[in-house]
DNA sequence: CAGTGGTCTAGACCACTAT
DNA sequence: TAGTGGTCTAGACCACTGT
């Protein structure tokens, strides 16, 4: 019996996927090399190539120069979440979209924050607090350093009708950034904005972007209870 | 001036990131296309696709046969998050992981977790309950279903030794599943294996796991307050 | 030192889709 | 229908690293 040659690195991936989910190459085997499945597959070695690193980078797969490639022993799920402008989200559900301004105003800001954003720890920065809303229900709140020595034009915008949350993207590009979610108890400013009791359990995010060396901004995202982020694994 | 030649697709790909950075290629604007790039920047035309397609991935530019490649308008972040078993994330912290397993018994579960596995509404499933522990402080709860008509060599498992978490991902592969994280309060069971007042909020993540077409295993994972789930952007 | 993956090249064909 | 990205190929050279 003779196979009918892999025509694109797809079916290549999915082969080499099949092969390690019914056991044929077992976690910690060692696999045949590109040349080899080259061979086999009836294909270029390019194409084998982008099939395993493709695999590799999910986790499936341990790729090193001359210790070749081997199925992982305990592949890390690798989950991609996609973070759009909240807007997007809330249009994206079907929903209709509603933004308030709650506070915009210039302030020394905690130690922690200016530790974390590298700045002068008595400069004054621009503070805001914001109010998303999905059909007129709170769907977000967002509260948000901005270090105006990175964006000086923010010192100009009002962020009446456009929230920080699209104007930065739009005009401050970031290199890189952290993000990090966790769960809080609301206090009474949050119980009263998210509409629900105090001490409930609300989901956050954190994050935190720079240009290069120098800190953009740093963004609060508070969810009220029930809210999930979800994605494909 | 002549510029000297890009030779990889890395030299290729942070040039133009540098391009849309400096707001030479700003947001919406359609940028020239691979050959043009290629001849450019002296190298051929895969490495121009090899560094576009990485940064269309990134969702830094938007790609379309015949349209060409536009500048994201609103870039979205992708977040990569590594899920890696409970006692490699502990001892990669430095700490000392240590497992408990509290329960394992059959039973039929909510018809919650039997619709979104899609088993028979009355057959009896194998459930799990255990700690997960760093330097002997809890650090997580997990709260496991698991679809033994997919995984029938679970069945003689007690998971006594290896906690389901880790059995699982050697003898039990997925080809895809879902996974959400969500802020959740602490009840009275989970407040008192994790030290917490009841009413805490904890960080909860659900991952739901299919083998193609049939469920393998709903857990659900409890972290205590102060919990975060980090990742660079 | 030798074997393996990582990448580049030049050319080719194809798939999709805006016009 | 024509322009653009998506991919494959065959061959080459290089970088890294186990032995």
């Amino acid at each position: 019996m003779t196979k009918p040659a892999l025509r694109d690195w797809q079916s290549v991936r999915d082969e080499v996927r099949r092969r390690i989910h019914a056991r044929q190459w077992k976690p910690g085997d060692l696999i045949p090399n590109e040349t080899d499945l080259a061979a086999e597959f009836g294909c270029a070695r390019a194409t084998v190539n982008r099939a395993l690193r493709t695999l590799a980078e999910t986790g499936l797969l341990d790729r090193r120069r001359k210790a070749g490639t081997r199925v992982a022993l305990q592949p890390v799920a690798k989950a991609t979440l996609d973070i759009p402008v909240i807007r997007h989200e809330v249009e994206g559900r079907g929903q209709t979209y509603g933004y308030q301004r709650l506070a915009r105003d210039w302030a020394v800001p905690p130690a922690q924050v200016s530790g974390s954003m590298r700045t002068p720890a008595s400069r004054q920065m621009l503070h805001l607090c914001a109010l998303h809303l999905a059909d007129d229900l709170p769907y977000a709140v967002e509260q948000r350093w901005i270090n105006t020595a990175t964006v000086p034009a923010a010192e100009r915008e009002p962020f009446l009708q456009i929230s920080a949350n699209e104007w930065l993207l739009a005009h401050a590009p970031y290199t890189h950034g952290d993000i990090a979610f966790s769960a809080a108890a609301a206090d009474e400013a949050e119980a009263a904005l998210l509409s629900c009791a105090v001490g409930a359990a609300l989901f956050v995010v954190d994050r935190l972007t720079w240009d290069n060396a120098a800190s953009v901004t740093k963004v609060r995202l508070i969810f009220p209870p029930g809210h999930q982020l979800r994605t494909a694994l």
